[in-house]
DNA sequence: CTCCATAAGTTGGTGGTTTT
DNA sequence: AAAACCACCAACTTATGGAG
């Protein structure tokens, strides 16, 4: 068998098979449809005389002769993938790109007016998208090329995702101006006996802060739960509730900050990306500018 | 029920031929 | 030599069958 009769993406959706180890997931993973993918494992069966991936309880598991080539594989995969991003010196004067990044309203708020300032004034032709992905797509997204980068907290895990710590932030607690019962200070007794706002993406389960009072033995009451940060403030100015959040978002506001009167970990957001995108230098470039974003915080 | 394979139909790109 | 045309084919899609 001579290279050149090759299809050498092949060698793309084996190495993509290889992680996945189901052929549903990786047309996925390959913005394909699952027979497309099977037809295509069909004709690298046929270039390799073997079946390369055999079924069985555990997945599409690879056979010994797939095992022997994979290393090789994925070197060479590396090697073009490099040469092409060499080839392509990335000008963020000229390039008309569009960003995909998935994001929270908090990172929305606090990231992409510094990062958007310093877009226009390079007079960079950059566009940027951003969406929510949840938790469980966010692996295949980033994967298929579809999402460029993503913020999330520190709980994705996948071999194939790379991250960097983006910023960390603690927590204050802020009330309306003119409380009529929270001056500058408070003690955990009157943070237990306020009612409290809530922002979750999640529908329900208890809160970073509902968690570390539950280790003090303690709870607190929340009127009410909502999925966006950018909705909570004008619901405190409105009320006598009491809502948790990042200080450098309550800096933001218009309202009384006090400081909480127990300890609570920080708020850590990651940065988040594909490895077949480490060395892409659109990619690396607009890391770098969330990276200061979130530094000037 | 989940996941892979196959069938049938569609489409876009390639190479060969003819025309300008 | 370039452009226009055409026929073919590979690889995709959707729909469906069938195995684990």
């Amino acid at each position: 068998m001579r290279l050149d009769r090759v299809d050498l993406n092949l060698f793309v959706m084996f190495d993509v098979i290889y992680s996945e180890r189901n052929l549903t997931r990786a047309a996925e993973v390959l913005n394909l449809t699952q027979p497309a993918v099977s037809n295509a494992l069909n004709r690298l069966r046929d270039v390799f005389d073997d079946e390369l991936f055999v079924r069985n309880p555990r997945g599409m598991e690879p056979t010994p002769v797939a095992d022997n080539i994979i290393a090789q594989v994925r070197e060479a995969l590396t090697l073009l993938n490099f040469s092409l991003n060499e080839g392509a010196v990335f000008d963020p004067l000229r390039t008309e790109k569009t960003f995909n990044l998935s994001m929270n309203d908090l990172s929305e708020f606090m990231l992409l007016p510094p990062l958007l300032e310093e877009l226009t004034q390079q007079s960079s032709q950059i566009k940027t998208r951003c969406y929510y992905v949840s938790r469980d797509e966010l692996v295949k997204d980033l994967a298929s090329g579809q999402l460029d980068l993503a913020i999330d907290a520190p709980l994705v895990n996948s071999p194939n995702l790379m991250q960097v710590p983006l910023s960390s932030e603690d927590y204050v607690c802020v009330v309306r101006e003119n409380h009529p019962e929270v001056k500058k200070k408070i003690s955990i007794e009157q943070y237990i006996a306020l009612d409290h706002v809530h922002v979750s993406s999640r529908r329900s389960g208890a809160g970073h802060v509902d968690i570390a009072l539950q280790r003090m033995g303690l709870s607190r009451s929340i009127a009410v739960r909502v999925q966006h940060y950018m909705v909570a403030p004008r619901i405190i100015e409105h009320t006598d509730l009491a809502w948790t959040l990042p200080r450098a978002l309550a800096r933001r506001l218009n309202l009384k900050i006090v400081e909480l009167p127990f300890e609570l970990a920080t708020l850590d957001w990651h940065l988040y990306w594909h490895k077949s995108a480490d060395n892409d230098q659109a990619n690396r470039w607009m890391r770098e500018r969330l990276m200061a974003a979130a530094s000037q915080q």
